[in-house]
DNA sequence: TTATTTAACTACAACGTTATAGTGTTAATA
DNA sequence: TATTAACACTATAACGTTGTAGTTAAATAA
């Protein structure tokens, strides 16, 4: 219907030149009180708004973040863009969201379309295959296009840029101990495989945990999940592990879990197998989200507060937007909390 | 480091006009075939891209969508945005996320944003406090801006343009049916208020298939619940309010929950009142997200397919776009079906 | 031989903006 | 009175593209 205003219009329409018009829209002194006036009244008029993707060929830039997350159903990447979409939005920037899907392809892509469009810079959570692939070049090549990447949660040491993340080790330590000092010797981990940087890292916390408190590390305690996706399957296969060293080894009284979707399949085998939770086996997982809400026992669980991450990573790409010097990489790290439920005493 | 290349660049660097490049690169019969080779061997070796943001001002379109929804913690909206993206980047286009928080002002404000920015539509569900207010100015007026709108699952009929919407009276019947076939005649509905569109809808539902089966409607059986954000304290009020009826209504058999946290909280109150799920109570909710799956014992869910609807949403947008003649308004009406688990029989 | 066609380019305008560098007037100063 | 300053504006270029309308030179046709 009514296509919105241009500065040209209204030039032509009140016999004013393009910059006068730009002019005392922008309420410069150069332009007379009248002229202003006048202008000013039939902007309003007409909803005049400057076309911003005029602004953004000016100006070369965009006022966009990208930002690539490796799932959308899960409650911390869910939180983190809470945070970053705040953060952004009050200081006028809007928010590309893509999904990698936790494939190291659709990650490559997914930078190329973003960075090829309207993007001044990227906050990125890597795929699961692009850590097993160890294979970086598309970040590489991002910056060095002069395009700023922030890298939280999932990251990497070989890659040089900002991050952000939470203390894995440190919240691994702090969900360990929590189970010792309910007086629990013996504690099931249920994490992933190595290459997963978090999961190693808050593996590396449990094994700390129990180092510090004289309590013998059992490798059989231990399961290493090959996490992929959390299909019914594989979701399956997880409790048959469970309940496999549960079964193995009778004195169990607490589970660590990495994950909400790790401690909620121990809640279930714990269960069925009749074994009181959290009188006989104390249960914390990691992420503090709708599952561990929701779950009955309620799940204790290591609060990671997502949103805090996200706003971080938009605070420490739109400082480097805005400083052209280069400020030297910083890595920020966010500290993990208790939220103490049912699951554990 | 290495800026992006312009055509300008290259037709500097090899004695061409700027047309003759943008032509050469277009692979355009006008040019030769030996400033053909010349050209896009140097554009390939550095990687040149056409600048979006020119393509943008130069064809007045941007290739993205705005998507404004209530939260984001929710698995029927992460569902719906991952079918939203999917088919978006498919057809090439990039999707911008905006958050309402069911806030009516920050919905205006995000839709100012996005359509004063680079978007050539948008797919929306409303907000709760605009569906209570019944103002829908803002969407009119970018409906009159000629930007199209699809509005899925939170619409209102007040609001002339494309819908995308499941079938929620069928919805809800089918979850109802699905309880009486198991022989529950005594069935408690734990909806909204009926300002929200969808409680109201599957409200309906609920009455008539109790019609249908020529079961008389108990009103001291639906509980409406005023739906503003599940807060720890609105959660327990919830349940202190399914507790009650439970001990005025001693015959209840079976629970409808018109979401799925609402059925967890019913699942809480029963098992805290050592009744048997699915035995003696059967319950069932609306919503197949993560609670419902790893609730204990698991819920039946009445599945809206969230991802089907975006994909639609999507669709329906890119027609309009696509095509400058008017064509007629629709609704699309996504079908659910019942995913059956632990919680019914 | 001259006119016309074809090939292979280039110039220009436009999308909507803004910053820089003008251009006339009029008023103030030397 | 001549010079300068202040005022209120306008022209132009640029951001990176592309489509249309030239332009030039060589090849062909009359």
């Amino acid at each position: 219907m009514k296509k919105r205003i241009t500065l040209k219009q209204i030039a032509k329409e009140l016999n004013y030149s393009i910059s006068t018009v730009s002019k005392a829209l922008k309420n410069s002194p150069e332009i007379g009180i009248d002229a202003k006036t006048k202008i000013q009244a039939y902007a309003k008029l007409y909803n005049y708004k400057p076309n911003n993707v005029a602004l953004s060929l000016k100006n070369r830039k965009t006022k966009t973040i990208g930002v690539i997350i490796p799932e959308m159903v899960h409650y911390f990447f869910a939180k983190v863009i809470i945070g970053i979409e705040k953060f952004a939005k009050k200081k006028g920037y809007n928010v590309i969201i893509s999904l990698s899907n936790e494939s190291f392809e659709k990650e490559v892509i997914n930078i190329e379309t973003l960075v090829d469009g309207q993007i001044d810079g990227l906050i990125i959570s890597l795929s699961k295959e692009t850590l097993l692939k160890q294979d970086f070049h598309h970040i590489h090549e991002t910056i060095d296009l002069d395009i700023p990447i922030i890298l939280f949660d999932r990251i990497s040491s070989n890659v040089y840029c900002d991050k952000v993340i939470i203390n894995d080790v440190e919240g691994a330590k702090k969900a360990t101990n929590h189970l010792i000092q309910n007086g629990r010797k013996s504690i099931l981990l249920i994490t992933t495989e190595d290459y997963v940087s978090v999961g190693n890292l808050r593996t590396t916390g449990y094994i700390q945990a129990l180092k510090e408190n004289n309590i013998e590390l059992d490798t059989d305690l231990i399961i290493k999940v090959e996490d992929k996706k959390s299909t019914e399957e594989e979701l399956h296969n997880i409790e048959e592990r469970i309940n496999e060293v549960l079964k193995l080894k009778n004195n169990i009284d607490g589970i660590f879990a990495v994950n909400e979707i790790y401690a909620a399949s121990a809640l279930k085998v714990l269960k069925k197998n009749n074994i009181k939770i959290p009188e006989e086996v104390g249960v914390i997982g990691f992420t503090d989200g709708v599952i561990s809400r929701f779950s009955d026992p309620s799940l204790t669980t290591v609060d990671q507060h997502g949103e805090k991450i996200g706003k971080q990573a938009c605070k420490l790409l739109i400082e480097r937007l805005n400083n052209t010097n280069n400020i030297p990489y910083q890595t920020k790290i966010i500290e993990t909390s208790i939220t103490s439920r049912e699951s554990s005493k």
